[in-house]
DNA sequence: ATGTAATCGAGACGGTACGTCTAGTCTTTAG
DNA sequence: CTAAAGACTAGACGTACCGTCTCGATTACAT
């Protein structure tokens, strides 16, 4: 006997994902234009040949549209991995250049600077969006200083917290006010590795 | 006889220098209750009891006012002078606690956010209003760390900047994120000033 | 060999007669609480527990269901029989005496403003649906008009259609404006049958 | 001493009576052209030169905006005025010939279908809409009507009223159903004047 | 029994218009 | 010339319908 495998609720035709795609490629092209203020939704509905409708089926707003835009741009998770080769200057220094390296990149860094507008925009989801940023780049980070104290290159009492914070905080401070894009952070590494006071 | 002593081109009505503190106390105070993009021209207007026309009369756009409301509660220079007691951890300290209570404020919090919505949202004034925001704070910084230098307490190889950027940028995360209101930032000064590497 | 004799075109699930009642009873319904711009076929399907699809299967759009509703209602010709007793005045006064009855009845008067805002609507099949309103009404009267000229109780030069128009516009105009639900129309048989001037 | 004569209120920029020609003119200039259904707010002031917020400081949606465009064609006061010059005959034929003139204009039939349409289209203003159109005509004949019995050229008895309604009746059934462009009334008066029936 | 074909409810889809809101500008009277 | 008030053009907002479509399910007649 076969039983007719369906899931729930499958009544009417089924969103087309296709256009989840479409739309986010579209808002990211657009974003690559112009800010986040000159972006409509008006503009993203007329770029991907969709209805302001399909749209807000998905999205409640542009904030949320545009962060998922961004965060699928950086290739889904919303960060990239912090190497494991057993050097820890050198993953960290691996993960901080394939940041700048994204940065780098004019359309990147208005993707980004996008993002910033999208969860400084709505008061209730900021702070939560914020989060979904940051929270797996701090982790990821604070999970290979862990190791490194483990195998005893980092001292027990350091503030891991702290170096990530003070690592992703150095990215997003380049990110929003774009002081130079070939930034390279072997300054900051030796700092904090090796401490700024006179031995 | 009296002689009207005036300057320049000052036909008419002089403005009203009272407006510019009401207009500028009108936006801090909509800000506090929501965010930048809540935040329009119509209702800082109507809140200040005054035609829109004196507002861009003033400013060119919300970015700008923003920008200068913000700036203005950080005390008018837009940072906070770095203590030189000769101690520079217990400078930077001081200067980290003075930023940290004041973000641990939620209206001063919301304005920092509300800045760096105002820079993010726009892709002209963005860049500049960073530079603005930011160039003064990393500036003294700076300084206070040469001083240090020269005093013999800081290596003179130390990338002072990168010691600076991730400060402002550790700050920036704690606004932006707010992971706790009541951070200090021992462990920061900890590992910039002694590293994190096993001694 | 067996001839399988069928009518043209009848293969696959025939239509569900009883939807066209519930359709047209749900937008008589709706018709009766909203005017004919307030009713959507959204709502007519959404209301009848239908599909959009199958009231476009039957209908080309709102006028011709609107119409075929209200005539429906009239009792499916669209008019009411011309009496017949050899009396025209009684005979045109019972015809008069039952639309007015009918639209005394306020979900009735609705009913037919809605189809002259059907019509009155839409460039395409106005005049079409007035004709299919009118004609048959106007025809009934002349044809009753006639057989009262053949028998010799009116002028043979009469203007019958005028007659008819004359009480059909008047019942329109009553319909629209409602200057009085309870109106009777012996006034203007008088008029029409003997005449306003002085003898 | 002299007073400066000023109205109450006059507070701002006031509006532009212009404005209100433009978009009553450019509304029957659409109206010309498709019927009630096809006509936009939006259609309207982008032909007119305007932005929507003035369509909608004036009239509160499609249906006022459009009586009063259809009234204002009809000579501002939504009627023509009775002749009076003796013979009830005449005078009444002139104003049925000078409303069929009016009528015969195809954009005039339009104007007068999407009257009926605007007042079918909202329920509430619906009665009063029409009231508006039709009061004044149907008071101008009476009037006209009441002279003729004074002046002994009408029975006292006849229904002045109904001669009225059947007049305006059949111009509206006219002009919904338009069955001929070049109708003149002739057998209309015949029959409501001297009556149908055989002498 | 098993197609084959049209119908059904549900609801996604591209579009168009709705009526509201804001951005900046302009126009009025008053100081 | 500045100020408050508010009208003005322009255009985005988010919602509602239109008429079409796609889905799984149903219902007849055909093989």
């Amino acid at each position: 006997m076969t039983v007719t495998q369906r899931g729930e609720g499958q009544v009417g035709r089924p969103r087309d994902a296709q256009l989840d795609r479409a739309i986010l490629a579209a808002t990211r092209e657009l974003l690559a234009a112009g800010s986040y203020a000159e972006l409509s939704m008006e503009s993203i509905a007329a770029s991907a040949g969709v209805g302001k409708k399909t749209l807000y089926r998905r999205w409640s707003s542009k904030a949320p549209l545009v962060a998922e835009a961004v965060l699928q741009a950086y290739g889904g998770s919303g960060s990239f991995p912090v190497a494991q080769t057993g050097d820890v200057r050198a993953d960290l220094r691996s993960w901080l250049d394939e940041h700048a390296d994204f940065l780098a990149e004019p359309r990147n860094a208005a993707l980004v600077r996008a993002l910033v507008a999208a969860a400084a925009a709505s008061s209730a989801d900021g702070a939560a969006l914020y989060q979904q940023l940051s929270a797996p780049q701090h982790a990821g980070l604070v999970t290979r200083l862990q190791r490194a104290v483990a195998e005893g290159q980092l001292r027990p009492d350091a503030d891991l917290g702290a170096v990530a914070e003070a690592m992703i905080g150095t990215l997003l401070f380049h990110a929003l006010a774009r002081p130079s894009p070939k930034a390279r952070f072997d300054g900051l590494l030796d700092v904090m590795l090796d401490g700024a006071r006179t031995k």
